[in-house]
DNA sequence: GTAAATATCCGTATTTATACGGATATATAT
DNA sequence: ATATATATCCGTATAAATACGGATATTTAC
């Protein structure tokens, strides 16, 4: 039986190398490099033959996590990425769903669910646990609201006023009537179910809009 | 000579883990136990005879990393604490050292690093590296800015503006003018730098404020 | 292909916010 | 003890935002 190949790519050294310490335990698991960012992966990458999984750090300098997983579906690679993550924001796990990873684990899975979960993956199936998927719809249809509840031309205004833009200002910078702005500005307090200029600019910053 | 006892509390299992793995290769240290919050972490230190150090993650479940020092003071125990976060904001750090800790580590430092702040804490000193020591001095000026450039009654306005209240509410509910809160607004626009509300609002979030 | 949403336009009126400029009593800090 | 900052007050004026109500062409969705 031939071992699993596996590359860590996470920048806090002490986690790279406890991680490696807890799976040298494992027989069939070979930690064959740790790396401390996305660059430095992506070149391991590009330099080894048969490997096999990859546990991926999202935040990383040079070249975090989602990043790499665009470059390794670009590459067409054959490495299936696992996150690994301290995250469980809806948010990050969607994203790196819809970025191509097999998995994704939080820092605080033990080390049989690690274990279990690269084994999976080695066999090529996907897995996310049931309360990680959980989070990813769960954030899916709040996103959907918060994302989609406003126009194009919307976003651009409110991004425009929450940068201290008046309604002439704006109106002027996208060649418009004021009377334009102003509606704009009505349909989104109306949206967002505020009253005034004060409380829209502090949910949006609540709901990530700007 | 007698071995370091030490105590991990972190809610990441991974980390835990191989830190505890990492660690057993020194032979002058000794991990007696590892813990998954605060809590848990308490209930050790009131147990455990000749405790030397504690490895305190700073985000954990029940009781974090500040209430554990806070704790640790209060009982008055002879444990020193090194806490090992993966933020290096100012703003920890400085929360950290006020609290009585001995050392702060990220948990990027490598093992040599880990090793040595373990043996200099356990002979008495506090360690904090000079990039760690510089974040938290400039949080502790930019601190003094943000928090003590407006007035009690500024913030207080400030915080009901963030609501939705108009000038009038605002009057109405601090039983003053509308032209004293008129001039509030007008000094918190100056000493933040900004023109108009909507700025305002962003500019307070960004900074802490509200 | 029809319904719904969007982007754009217009008018009138009211309410709010901002910009000037100036004042006093109290608390805080050096 | 004197200077500085704060909290409070007032007037006048302009600029900006919000609230009504209504319209059309285009794009998007089902």
């Amino acid at each position: 039986m031939s071992r699993i190949n596996l590359i860590i790519a996470d920048d806090h050294e002490l986690f790279r190398n406890g991680l490696t310490e807890l799976l040298k335990k494992h027989d069939d698991i070979n930690v064959i490099k740790s790396v401390a960012d996305g660059k430095a992966f992506i070149e391991e990458l590009k330099r080894t033959k048969d490997l096999d999984i990859v546990l991926l750090d999202i935040t990383m300098p040079n070249m975090d996590g989602f990043e790499v997983l665009k470059e390794i579906q670009t590459l067409n690679a054959a490495v299936k990425p696992i996150i690994i993550s301290m995250h469980d924001d809806g948010n990050y796990i969607a994203k790196c769903a819809k970025s191509g990873a097999y998995g994704y684990l939080l820092k605080n899975t033990d080390e049989d669910e690690l274990v279990k979960v690269v084994r999976i993956v080695n066999g090529g199936k996907k897995y996310f646990s049931p309360t990680i998927a959980e989070k990813m719809i769960n954030f899916m249809s709040d996103q959907k609201v918060s994302e989609n509840i406003l126009s194009q031309k919307e976003k651009e205004v409110l991004g425009l006023i929450s940068e201290g833009f008046t309604t002439k200002d704006i109106a002027t910078k996208l060649f418009v009537s004021t009377r334009t702005i102003e509606t704009h500005r009505a349909n989104i307090l109306r949206k967002l179910e505020v009253k005034n200029t004060a409380e829209l600019i502090k949910k949006a910053t609540q709901i990530n809009l700007i």
